[in-house]
DNA sequence: ACTATTTCCTGGATGC
DNA sequence: TGCATCCAGGAAATAG
């Protein structure tokens, strides 16, 4: 389940292997396939097109890309979100196409960059340049005046708040919790009701979090392997995810499991309030 | 304008 | 062992 350290780690490594590199040519499965933009303007945009580089824009990957048409260069992006359990491979058109392979580019360097994802919730779109610009603000880089604005007469919980993407981009379930667990905040609060000083806390943890989580790679659960086929390490760090009923690292009590927003949430009963 | 709920999808885990 | 059921969850769609 990759969120933003994930999709942060993945991209990093793609652009080390791929950056320079050029696109021969594209096949895209047969329908249904997850794409956001029709299979032709896919096609069109990736085909030839030289790759100027790969970032992460909240949990999207993007590929900034440049092609020549005649004598006028011509800049585009194709961006994917991995949703689940999306993979982005690079590797060598010899090796087996594993099952749930939606989309192959060949790359002039001869190697495929190969689009895996069997839950399918994954999403291939393309844009012009510039164009690519999801709502929400980066937690890496907002300021805490912005930050207190987004939960002003917001009477849902802050988890969900936390979760919501037009507000914040990148943040996922596992960092939602871990956040609101270093912070205290216990996952049901109305957002509106939270102290200023509790959500300069929960700003911190947030972005506390996040970057510990890329620098160890991010988090590996079950499906989620970096881009050089690695699995991230945070999920050693995780305090409260997936812990119901173990004891709290910090006071022994058992973390409690909810579901909010039909998502499962992980908090301690006592440290959070 | 918000908010809450449902839906999509498959593999792995669990239960009988 | 085999089969059915449940569960994970990002984000779009739908309902209120």
């Amino acid at each position: 389940m990759p969120e933003l350290p994930e999709v942060e780690t993945i991209a990093q490594g793609l652009a080390r292997r791929v950056r320079g590199d050029l696109i021969h040519s594209v096949w895209l499965g047969r329908k249904p396939e997850p794409l956001k933009s029709p299979a032709r303007q896919i096609a069109a945009t990736l085909d030839h097109a030289h790759i100027a580089g790969v970032r992460r824009m909240g949990k999207h990957i993007v590929f900034d890309l440049e092609r020549k048409n005649g004598g006028k260069n011509t800049a585009a992006q194709f961006i994917v979100h991995l949703g689940m359990t999306g993979r982005l491979q690079v590797c060598e058109p010899q090796s087996e196409i594993s099952k749930h392979t939606h989309a192959i580019a060949k790359l002039a360097s001869g190697r495929e960059l190969r689009f895996i994802d069997p839950r399918r919730f994954g999403r291939l779109s393309v844009a012009r340049a510039g164009n690519f610009d999801p709502v929400g603000m980066e937690p890496l880089e907002i300021d805490f005046d912005r930050f207190l604005s987004l939960f002003r007469g917001r009477k849902t919980a802050i988890k969900s708040a936390l979760l919501n993407q037009k507000l914040l981009r990148g943040v996922g379930n596992i960092y939602a919790d871990e956040s609101l667990f270093r912070a205290g905040i216990r996952p049901r609060r109305r957002a509106s009701a939270i102290r200023r000083e509790q959500l300069a806390n929960l700003l911190a943890a947030i972005k506390e979090v996040l970057k510990e989580a890329i620098a160890l790679g991010g988090s590996s659960i079950s499906d989620y392997v970096d881009a050089q086929g690695e699995a991230g390490f945070f999920q050693l760090q995780h305090r409260v995810y997936g812990r119901e009923g173990e004891p709290c690292l910090s006071c022994k009590t058992p973390v409690k499991r909810v579901v909010i927003a039909g998502r499962s949430s992980h908090y301690c009963p006592r440290c959070q309030k």
